[in-house]
RNA sequence: GCGUAGGUAGCUUAAAUGGUGAAGCACCACGUUGCCAUCGUGGAGAUUGAGGGUUCGAAUCCCUCUCUACGCUCCA
């Protein structure tokens, strides 16, 4: 378990502007979340970060951005039409719950009491929708659940255009939505939420080099979030509990504030996605290898990456409270490559006109270079200091009265407190 | 969805058996302040989660809804 509490975090989330309750004016709605201007910027820099690591700097990656209503037939053979739409029953005694249409409703299996159970209610997972004017059975549609499918769906486009040596992944990052029955734990379980998904396509020969592939690079994600090892946990999902079409699944878990709990998963989902394509569509989505070798539907390794769950750990981590000089401080002690302010910049009076012009330009030149640097000018240094260690803004710049004569700045470390005074023009290499 | 506990200013908390809703921090303005939450003055900010009811009078009592936390349940 982690040190923090749920409650630290969501607290300076909302009062420091980096994720609000959605809808909050008017009393909120369940498992949606707001970004504020230090959340999204938190957030982006986590997702591109990502896309950089998993798609820019390898050589066997693609990435899609697929639209998030598809044809109902996507998720009629994917299963999830099957497997997310139950009538269930619920037993009043036992809270036992139930398919309506596997169990006889007169009594109850769980409990044995009779005539608990009320009507049957459809439970579904995906929100429904109608798409285009007429509402009838043809046009549902769903907001999908899983981005998965819009990367499988599209796996044969991306063959067809690139012709890919295989073993290749595709990457996306997207929206996705379940109507989960209880959001829990902030952002970690809501109702909408981000995912970053991989499907990395390889013969079935090959599958278990290609597990071991991304599990380090997985690994190498971890690190790059800052997160710390013994924060991180593996779990090899027992072969019982394996979904029917996988054959070996690794949770990797965090310890959470409310629990060590799932941050992101690892799946050989075999050839289970593509074979059902194939059989729905009665399109091919065999390979051709270039060798002139057989055929194959090819077998996939899917890291699965949820947004919302790698932000958490990030804050998680990064939270730190510790004493300076005398005073309790929090702080972020956020990646600098992830931090949402790079740097801030202050005057060290801001009723010295001398020194707010000075401290201007040198904002300007720092704005324009990083972009998200933040000028304060509010109350006194000390407190400006505060302030950004609590957001985790790695380098505060300050101009003071040696700056208007040797054009020096002190540039403070958000870990230390320590102080360097450094020369304007050795700025922006020593910052970048 | 079920059970339990809650929701008072941006945050943290006060408000005796129903009787004008306060404070600290944060915020804004002015002054002060030569390097780690200075000090002073002034200001703004709350139909007390929402809606209804009881009452002369409701943050307080009752009902409905909503949101959050915890326990179940659920969980590609």
């Amino acid at each position: 378990m982690s040190n923090v509490s749920l409650e630290d975090i969501v607290s300076l989330c909302k009062r420091r502007g980096f994720i609000y309750q959605g809808s909050e004016v008017y009393g909120g709605l369940a498992g949606t979340w707001d970004y504020g201007p230090l959340g999204v910027a938190l957030k982006r820099n986590i997702m591109q970060l990502w896309w950089k690591m998993f798609v820019d700097d390898l050589d066997d990656m693609y990435g899609v951005d697929a639209a998030i209503l598809m044809n109902q037939k996507v998720w009629q053979a994917s299963g999830h039409t099957e497997t997310f739409t139950d009538p269930l029953v619920e037993c009043s005694n036992c809270h036992g719950r139930f398919r309506a249409d596997k169990i006889d409703t007169s009594k109850c299996p769980a409990c044995g009491l009779k005539g608990t159970f009320g009507e049957p209610r459809q439970f579904n997972m995906m929100f429904k929708t109608y798409v285009g004017p007429v509402q009838d059975d043809n046009s549902i549609s769903y907001l999908r659940p899983e981005t998965a499918q819009g990367i499988f769906t599209n796996y044969k486009n991306v063959v067809d255009s690139f012709y890919p040596d295989m073993p290749f992944g595709i990457a996306q990052q997207g929206k996705a939505f379940r109507n989960e029955i209880s959001p829990r734990d902030f952002v970690f379980r809501s109702r909408e939420f981000e995912q970053m998904e991989i499907e990395y396509f390889v013969h079935q020969d090959q599958w278990e080099n290609a597990f071991e592939l991304w599990r380090n690079r997985v690994h190498d994600w971890f690190k790059a979030l800052g997160l710390p090892a013994d924060m991180l946990h593996e779990l090899e999902v027992p072969k019982d509990d394996l979904a029917h079409y996988s054959k070996r699944t690794i949770d990797f878990e965090f310890d959470y504030p409310h629990g060590r709990d799932e941050i992101l998963g690892m799946a050989y989902r075999t050839n289970f996605d593509l074979g059902n394509i194939q059989r729905a569509s009665g399109k091919n989505m065999e390979y051709r290898p270039k060798d002139g070798g057989e055929a194959f539907v090819p077998h996939v390794i899917e890291p699965s990456f949820g947004v919302e769950r790698a932000i958490m750990a990030v804050l998680v981590a990064a939270y730190t409270v510790d004493e300076l000089h005398g005073e309790k401080r929090t702080l972020l002690k956020l990646p600098k490559h992830l931090a949402p302010v790079r740097c801030a910049v202050s005057p060290l009076l801001k009723n010295k006109p001398e020194l707010v012009e000075k401290a201007k330009e040198v904002y300007a030149s720092l704005k324009k270079e990083f972009g998200n640097v933040m000028w304060d000018d509010n109350g006194n240094i000390g407190k400006r200091y505060r302030r950004q260690d609590e957001i985790g803004t790695p380098y505060c710049v300050t101009i003071d009265f040696q700056t208007l004569e040797d054009n020096t700045v002190t540039v403070r470390d958000r870990d230390t407190a320590e102080q360097t005074r450094v020369a304007i023009a050795e700025l922006l290499p020593g910052l970048a």
